[in-house]
DNA sequence: GCTAAATGTTGAT
DNA sequence: TCAACCTTTAGCT
């Protein structure tokens, strides 16, 4: 689930359904301590960095979440059912409420905080305010493999497994392929499809990177199993040549891609 | 019922 | 590079 577009598309339901009004904020599972201070304060606001997603309140103070791995945040509306007891944090009101289970990090932080979380990120395409020019510094002058650099949080913030994997078979790429030896046009490309992509994400709240005609079946909803080129498709054909589709591991994270397609 | 795997990050060796 | 952390689910038995 969650990569930079779940991120961006939660800060913006949860805008919509929360900010601007008072939130019964708990902790059914007890390990969010700062619940009784910020309980029955209005939320201002929520924002989304990257795989960041950032809750504001009075007095310089934000809620910080971060899904990692299996982390998930599910909205449902009132009336409330009883939370599971792994609920690490509730947020509600009259009208809708919200489980966070799982996270890797849920705390309350304040301004030098978020500065300084602002300031290890890469641009996000997800934000008006990015320039690919940020990521291309780095990336330009790395020996690391593009696979590697763009799952890099300091590179680029919100890209994950799957939207890199396809984000490379989109453009042909060989993931192997060290970010110095990377073309400047070739990086613009790249972060044009990204922001494409990524936008696509957040309408649909799924990833789906495959084109129309490379689906089998081309009308109707996209299936699940037809919604990426090689990520989560090992030993399976090509949807364009017919290779198998590798995986390989890099950097504890499975790589998928086409030998064929990418060189 | 058990095990492994999953769209992630951090901090120690 | 490796382990730790957080939880659910699919695929076995």
């Amino acid at each position: 689930m969650p990569e930079g577009h779940t991120i961006h598309r939660l800060a913006r339901d949860h805008r919509m359904w929360f900010a601007g009004r008072r939130v019964v904020v708990t902790s059914p599972q007890g390990r969010f301590d700062a619940a009784p201070g910020l309980d029955g304060s209005r939320l201002e606001d929520t924002e989304a960095f990257g795989k960041h997603l950032l809750y504001r309140f009075s007095r310089g103070r934000w809620i910080h979440i971060h899904l990692g791995l299996f982390g998930r945040l599910t909205t449902s509306a009132t009336p409330k059912a009883p939370p599971r007891d792994t609920v690490r944090l509730r947020l509600a009101n009259r009208d809708w409420y919200a489980d966070l289970v799982g996270p890797t990090r849920c705390a309350l932080i304040d301004a030098a905080d978020r500065a300084e979380l602002l300031a290890r990120l890469g641009p996000d395409p997800l934000r008006a305010e990015s320039r690919p020019s940020a990521a291309w510094a780095r990336i330009s002058h790395s020996d690391q493999p593009i696979a590697a650099l763009l799952m890099d949080q300091r590179v680029l913030a919100g890209v994950g497994n799957v939207y890199r994997a396809e984000l490379l078979y989109r453009s042909g790429l060989d993931p192997h392929l060290p970010g110095r030896e990377l073309r400047e046009e070739q990086w613009l490309e790249l972060w044009e499809d990204l922001r494409r992509l990524m936008r696509a994400g957040v309408r649909a709240n799924r990833i789906v990177t495959t084109r129309r005609n490379d689906r089998e079946r081309v009308t109707g909803r996209v299936r699940s199993e037809d919604a990426t080129y090689v990520y989560g498709r090992a030993d399976e054909p090509c949807r364009v040549c017919g290779t198998l589709v590798r995986v390989t591991d890099l950097m504890d994270r499975r790589l998928y891609w086409c030998p064929t397609c990418q060189n």
